[in-house]
DNA sequence: TTGTAGGCGTTATCAA
DNA sequence: TTGATAACGCCTACAA
């Protein structure tokens, strides 16, 4: 690799003079510029980011850390992170946490000094654990569940999402609604589904239909995946409760539930409507289609680098704690709609 | 941050006796490395790693280029690559390339000189492009398609594996064995479809049947995805052709398949018995669930890595140009097996 | 066993 | 508009 220096010499210019022309600095003749220009591209000369790092003391590496990456919702996630923050000029560092606060902690001590930023899905931190990723390393989180510690934040519209999609099941004349996903321990790591949960009783209260507690399934264990949703449906189907429609807190359990329901010999969504959250491609790819919640993960990327951009540069006086809360969009689907889109539409 | 200048002083010793401390070179007295370590934990000291790169030019990072991060196979590629690359203290940077030829050798011109080494996916890359790509930084392809260019590769049992299932196929009863993903462009970047096919004769002659071409479907594009499958599934169905096997080139297209089949009204296993490729999670969770060959991901990580860590090191004086195949496995369920195992079951 | 001098490739300072 | 010089934090070579 040459450098700056060859860059000078061939050019017949200073050192500087090559930096201004890099960095597209004021200051450098017309003339000046061409002649470095030309000198750059006959050496194919790249500046050393690990130099301009060092000497700046600016980084634009940021980190990514997540759980896993092999779940649909992170691998899409990181996709839109990846693009958002090639956009900004930065490198992206990705981290696997599998949702360990050891992991997790570990990951920002190792690394957080030697990274621009940071962004986290944090499972395992603690308020306390959260404060000091946040003070090691500029933080944005990207979580449902809210930290006492101050930290910028992105979040879904949890309640909202679920919210319209009790009450798009009720425009279309569907009353006696399961809820598949509950969790009644309070743990805070598990906001999102109390997050839902609510949002499930706001849709019901807008349609002023009561509350059922023989309607609201919890699963048993903190993944939501297909078997936890096809198990909690047999139950409610083997209990002989009857419903006609199915709010399940993630696009796994319903497909899980979609499945059981179909097993029973019931119809989607003559007899059963069924819909998710996430919006995953399975979710589009299931047959019927399954309705489900965008939780808009373009908009979630965009905010949570923007956040984090202001942190890196410090163009924010505001104190960290910041919260955005993405835009959702509800997509309707064969499994409440019926049969009008064809298998595998969008 | 402190800096080994501050722990100098804080310890009294030079800058030089604080690195060896560090790096843990011999020539330091018991006692002057004890004085330092408790400079080090008191001033929470952490190297850095920027200026320690700049200084030494060796990187302890790698890059990771795929295509994709949405697709199961990738995802889960890149969190076997990830753990692996812990293992040898390598941090993993990612990049997608979308499949594009230009992305994957901009990354390269652009990353390529700062990072340690390369692991790649390459899928539009010429054979010229690939060797440009090698000469810039040490890189190891993970890919089915072999390269003029000598650069090490770590592939999948392709062949034996589509032998080995049309085989299991064959040792159940079944003789009209249709294959599913067939390419007859012969484009290079094609290459996993040629060698599938080719294990797919393989298979056949193994078991003296005879190849018939009405049972090879192509696909309309080259992604392999559900629709393709169900789309290929249902010319063969409506093509009244006579077949009680399907094997798919890819578990996306088993699925496709699987859906198309029973649509059909059709039995499976017990009229039709359908396996795939990838042993991806959705084929486990399938209805039946999906028998598949398992290209042994782990280990493809671990080779991966392997190859790459000799070329950073030039522990090997080896040329370019090795080519490791992972070890494949046969998964079988109950798309060929019947109803043995419970849905979503191993 | 310990320390000093110099340099990795870049940007910042300040003078010309 | 340009350039000489120092500095970022660390490691290597060599000297003490």
């Amino acid at each position: 690799m040459s450098t700056m220096n060859d860059v000078a010499q061939r050019a017949g210019v200073s050192l500087k003079t090559v930096s201004r022309v890099v960095n597209g600095e004021p200051n450098v003749s017309e003339q000046t510029r061409r002649k470095v220009d030309a000198a750059i591209a006959e050496l194919d000369f790249r500046p050393n980011s690990v130099a301009r790092n060092l000497r700046t003391g600016r980084i634009d590496l940021i980190g990514l850390a997540l759980p896993y990456l092999s779940q649909p919702y992170f691998s899409s996630l990181a996709e839109e992170i990846m693009r958002e923050a090639e956009r900004h000029g930065l490198t992206v560092l990705i981290e696997l946490t599998e949702g360990d606060a050891e992991a997790e902690l570990a990951l920002v001590r190792e690394h957080g000094p030697h990274l621009g930023g940071l962004l986290m899905y944090p499972v395992g931190l603690s308020d306390a654990q959260a404060l000091t990723v946040a003070r090691t390393v500029p933080t944005v989180f990207i979580s449902e569940r809210a930290y006492d510690a101050h930290v910028d934040r992105v979040a879904m519209a949890n309640r909202e999402g679920v919210r319209a999609l009790v009450g798009h099941m009720v425009s279309l004349g569907y009353t006696r609604i399961a809820a598949l996903g509950a969790d009644h321990t309070g743990r805070p790591e598990r906001a999102a589904a109390h997050l839902r949960l609510d949002g499930y009783r706001d849709g019901l209260r807008d349609a002023g239909l009561p509350y059922l507690p023989e309607l609201v399934l919890e699963v048993g264990t903190p993944h939501w995946n297909r078997q936890e949703g096809s198990a909690g449906m047999r139950r409610l189907i083997e209990g002989g409760i009857p419903f006609d429609a199915v709010v399940a807190f993630a696009d796994a359990l319903a497909l899980g539930a979609l499945h059981a329901v179909q097993e029973a010999g019931l119809r989607v969504p003559a007899e059963v409507a069924v819909a998710g959250f996430d919006d995953t491609d399975d979710a589009r790819y299931a047959h019927p289609s399954l309705t489900s919640v965008a939780p808009g993960r373009a908009q979630i990327a965009r905010e949570a680098l923007a956040l984090l951009n202001d942190r890196m540069n410090g163009t924010v006086d505001q104190e960290p704690g910041r919260l955005v809360v993405a835009d959702f969009q509800l997509t309707v689907r064969e499994s409440t709609l019926g049969g009008m889109a064809a298998w595998g539409g969008a």
